[in-house]
DNA sequence: GTACGATATTACGTATTACGTAATAAGAGT
DNA sequence: ACTCTTATTACGTAATACGTAATATCGTAC
């Protein structure tokens, strides 16, 4: 319904973030408010599948970036999205 | 990431289906095809929560019609939607 | 310098959901 | 009768979501 998939992928789409700052970021734009258990366990499952990467760092934050996969991935799940959301605004709205 | 539950809102919401109907509806509009275990589990929890209804019937397939709760809250989904795919977009293509 | 609130992540456990496969059955046409 | 399509049910299992608590660091006000 809020897929933290797509939250943390377009959340990733403008630029690094550490888990903490995705959280609010996800939560100005989607008015979702993630979990650590959700939003953790999204991360670690999307860089198993090479959707985000994290960047090296000596801090104690751990940023993110989005691979290419990752934005191609988003890429064709918002074209789905907006296919789905189109068809619904239609049949919700006849005439 | 293709969320069974708006995907079947989605296909009530211009006319009551049967559970078979749904399947090749969604297959059409929005190019997933959802297994019965999946259609069907879904159809029942969404049953439960009042958001679609059976209709009654002598056929042995059975229909369903979205409710006005369904339809409430297919509406909120569907602006959620459209604010994160537009946040995506939009970050996707910076310049 | 320590107390405190905000920041940040990890570690759980449990509940829910997704999803695949097989079984079942009725109808339609040959 | 047979077979194909239609339609649903019944599983089991894997994947996800999600809540809560624990842990730890940082900044800053006192």
């Amino acid at each position: 319904m809020t897929d933290p998939t797509m939250l943390v992928l377009t959340s990733l789409a403008d630029g690094e973030k550490h888990g903490y700052a995705m959280m609010e970021d996800i939560r100005k734009f989607a008015d979702v408010r993630l979990g650590p258990g959700t939003l953790y366990g999204a991360i670690t499952r999307m860089e198993e599948r090479g959707w985000i990467q994290p960047v090296k760092t000596d801090d104690r934050r751990q940023p993110y970036r989005i691979t290419g996969a990752g934005r191609e991935f988003l890429d064709e799940e918002l074209k789905r999205m907006n296919k789905v959301a189109a068809t619904a605004q239609q049949r919700l709205k006849p005439a």
